[in-house]
DNA sequence: TTGTCGGCCGATCGCCGACAA
DNA sequence: TTGTCGGCGATCGGCCGACAA
């Protein structure tokens, strides 16, 4: 997944460390995320003893669930027990030249319903998408939009109605039957630096399909 | 899954030996329908110098596949390597006396696409479907057909049509569906000693979409 | 006897502007 | 600016008899 892509389906409040960066490893964060079958069983001495453990980011891979989309952190940890290094700099992101342009938009009813299409906010069109042709009438154009697995689809964009506003209509609803979207899960669309428009999905949290995930992106969470 | 039913499944070639009695189990067979990457590892040596093996039949368990529905044995086998005894009797069934009778037809294509129901030939009609009320015209009776898992299918059954034919029309393609079947593969109608009818499928070689389920059907079938 | 086809009717899908929040 | 609604046209599912294999 695209790093740029994926911050923007995870939100701007969702931190990751950097390779090599030192973080503080909270087990009882992660604990309380956890299953409650998995989490209870394994060191509760450890766990207690420690409230945090310093540790050494060793890799970093930003993933996205196949089956659900939804993206989440993979962290590999080293404790740095004897040592304290200080923490460096976790603020610098080597991919913070390359512009890019992103909206995020909470499904409304309307929009989920099957039968519906997707209301574009004006910003969202204005500033992500291609701009229309407002020479024909109604305006009217084909998008192609990748998701975060590559797989492209395609939405018509038209700007009509009384008063005019932005809509997909041919090929959103197809997008959300497969993508089982429903009212109160979130789209991300995302704009690079050469144009391309990907589209990301982040759910609501009634409960999480996949456990992994959900455990995942917690670990990921628990550091900032 | 009831016997009678598992067996109108898995059609009148294939003979499950009983619980208690003696079989001879041949590795080779068994290899060759086990999938290529997990056959050739293990312990050839053995497998080559035995053609067979005489073994008992410590249980038997007649299931179906609760995503594709297809219906396989397993045998728990025990091996007799130091003794011969002489096989008992494998042929008597226990449940021979309780009479049922079914019909199996493969799907054409129209009984497999959709927008079309399902020719119920004439025989199958007869001797296990429910008769008809021909005074009325055209004659026609909701069925339900419970599968193998115990889920019951609603059939509108008519008779029809210049010449006159049976069919199933309403509730079929949304069985057609839901099984997955194609042209090719085989519906089995069962109508047991009470006047219940089931239906079962089996489906055609087109590779089975589950490997357990076909090494265990090829355990059942290795035996004779 | 039964497999396939074209006709046709009704249900659903999905595009639309109206209107109000 | 944008969420929801009713209208309605196009498409599709699926029931039908005709006809031939």
């Amino acid at each position: 997944v695209h790093p740029k892509v994926w911050r923007a389906c995870a939100g701007a409040a969702v931190r990751i460390p950097k390779v090599d960066s030192r973080v503080y490893y909270f087990p009882q964060g992660h604990m309380e995320h956890a299953t409650p079958s998995s989490s209870h069983s394994h060191s509760p001495y450890l766990l207690k003893s420690l409230p945090f453990v310093h540790c050494h980011v060793s890799s970093v891979d930003l993933l996205a669930d196949p089956y659900s989309d939804e993206v989440f952190a993979k962290l590999t940890l080293t404790p740095l027990l004897p040592f304290r290094l200080p923490p460096i700099d976790n603020q610098h992101d080597a991919d913070r030249n390359d512009a890019v342009v992103s909206f995020s938009k909470v499904l409304t009813p309307s929009d989920a319903n099957n039968g519906g299409g997707f209301s574009v906010p004006r910003y969202c069109a204005d500033s992500v998408l291609p701009s229309l042709d407002f020479r024909s009438d109604p305006p009217c154009q084909y998008l192609s939009i990748t998701d975060v697995h590559g797989v492209a689809w395609r939405f018509r964009h038209i700007y009509r109605g009384t008063p005019r506003r932005h809509l997909f209509t041919t090929g959103w609803s197809k997008f959300v039957n497969h993508k089982k979207l429903v009212a109160g899960d979130s789209v991300v669309f995302v704009r690079d630096s050469e144009g391309m428009v990907s589209v990301g999905i982040r759910r609501t949290s009634r409960f999480a399909m996949k456990t992994e995930a959900v455990e995942a992106a917690a670990e990921g969470e628990g550091f900032s």
